[in-house]
RNA sequence: CGGGGCGUAGCGCAGUCCGGUAGCGCAUCUGCUUUGGGAGCAGAGGGUCGGCGGUUCGAAUCCGCCCGCCCCGACCA
């Protein structure tokens, strides 16, 4: 992408708007604006990297065996009315009314809406397990949104809803999400610690928040140094081993209670970007979702839930990779790959260089952002460190005469000239 | 929802106390010079001063009501 075509409204100076540096990054990088109170329009930048968080978080959820459907915002209220939800919630949730003055409600979340789709569907235990996933807009009218994306009250979110027969079954759905949770979490190179939650009205230890470090977080947590050992790209994991890991937030960290030996404990700053939890029955029962069972006896079906802040991992991620310069995107979620700078495009043989890297970055398909604007090379330096893509392939005069040009690592600062050849060799290969 | 604060050009702000025809920096446009870390000079454009009402000869400024946004706390992917 040329960048005297795209659309990139940096900001250099600071919005009045934002305190905490994922927002205000986000703003001066011009990934979001904001349209109303805990309301953003993504710009393109932005929903670049949007896209390349659901997309990770969609192969994992594939690779894990959920299927992935598409529910709607907008529910009918009766729907919430079966469940007992639809007063409880409060007024966290949207309530409108269409033309026929039906109540309607902008979801907050799906569990009504996915327990109706199995229950029209679903009349066998044969057909477990099930595992149904979206990734969808949600509506939360928070009191007090605020952090930009990471506490919006439209966010972007992926729930996965697990059926099982039995309760044995439904551990191994649990189970089954956690692992690709911490999958998901370490392919955005995040380290996400599982923390045991309150536990739901049935399951002994079967809700976990997956809190990712990073130094602006919002709760301090604990944690066994084994968290950082993990090793996902290998191997089985034993799930159970790490459920009984130590691991816990500030409120119910106890220092007389814990497990861990000093040496062992880790301390640092949390986000929480995961929640997983099983509920049992709670509401297969009263929407009357069952299946018959080997026995021949219909039973509810045992479910669980699995959300991941889509919208809210984007800022999570920028607290986690961020310098004093700005934002330093890890690979998998880079919105482009190399950062392209011709230094001086009114120079041709500076400019052939550059166009040429160009078209030979685009042919082997590496995601480029060619800086072909009049700028002068401080603005452009300052802006490619702004919106942190991984390389900086900078082509100026001085070398363009030589031969030479200049990779960078956005997240080492390390420098190197190259030839045009060599360099093009490091970026695709 | 309690407490605090802010709305003036695209962005950041001054002016409001003490009423008198709206200003600074950045950005934008034109020209010249410059050109490896947010350039210099000269010129230009851009405003219902959040909205409505009131007081006054006269309101960004004083008074009232409303709207929006931010921050701290109690709650949440």
């Amino acid at each position: 992408m040329r960048l005297s075509r795209y659309f990139l409204p940096v900001l250099k100076e600071d919005p009045a708007e934002a305190e905490i540096v994922s927002h205000r990054l986000m703003l001066r990088a011009g990934m979001i604006q904001q349209l109303a109170a805990g309301i953003y329009n993504w710009l393109p930048l932005g929903f670049r990297v949007l896209k390349k968080v659901e997309q990770i978080v969609r192969e994992e959820m594939d690779r894990a065996g959920a299927l992935e459907i598409l529910m709607p915002t907008i529910q009918p209220a009766d729907l919430w009315r079966e469940s007992g939800r639809y007063d409880d919630y409060g007024k966290e949730m949207l309530r409108v009314r269409d033309r026929h003055d039906r109540e309607m409600l902008y979801g907050p979340t799906n569990e009504e809406n996915v327990t109706d789709i199995f229950r029209r569907h679903v009349r066998s235990y044969r057909q477990l397990p099930l595992n149904l996933y979206h990734i969808q807009w949600k509506f939360r009218d928070e009191v007090r949104p605020r952090f930009g994306v990471m506490r919006g009250r439209e966010f972007l979110m992926k729930d996965a809803y697990s059926f099982d027969y039995d309760y044995a079954g439904a551990k191994r759905s649990y189970e089954n999400m956690f692992v690709a949770y911490l999958r998901t979490f370490r392919r955005m190179g995040l380290t996400a610690i599982p923390m045991q939650a309150e536990s739901g009205p049935i399951g002994g230890n079967m809700s976990h928040e997956f809190q990712i470090l990073a130094s602006t977080g919002e709760s301090q947590v604990y944690y066994d140094a084994a968290f950082e050992e993990l090793d996902l790209g290998s191997g089985e994991i034993d799930v159970e081993q790490l459920t009984n890991l130590y691991a816990a937030t500030d409120e119910k960290h106890d220092p007389a209670r814990c497990p861990v030996p000093p040496e062992r404990l880790r301390t640092g700053r949390g986000i929480e970007v995961g929640h997983i939890f099983y509920f049992g029955t709670k509401y297969s029962k009263p929407m009357g979702a069952t299946v018959t069972g080997p026995d021949g006896r219909e039973v509810p079906v045992e479910m669980g839930s699995y959300g991941i802040g889509v919208s809210r991992l984007v800022g999570a991620l920028i607290e986690a990779f961020h310098d004093e310069r700005g934002i330093v995107w890890p690979e998998a979620v880079a919105p482009f790959r190399v950062g392209l700078v011709n230094l001086r495009p009114d120079e041709a043989e500076c400019s052939r260089l550059a166009d040429d890297l160009y078209a030979k970055l685009r042919a082997a398909g590496v995601e480029t952002l060619y800086d072909d604007t009049e700028e002068r090379a401080g603005s452009k330096f300052a802006t490619m460190d702004l919106i942190g893509l991984p390389w900086q392939l900078v082509v100026g005069p001085r070398g363009a005469r030589v031969g030479l040009v200049e990779l960078r690592s956005r997240a080492t600062a390390e420098r190197q000239e190259l030839s045009p050849e060599s360099a093009l060799a490091r970026l695709t290969g």
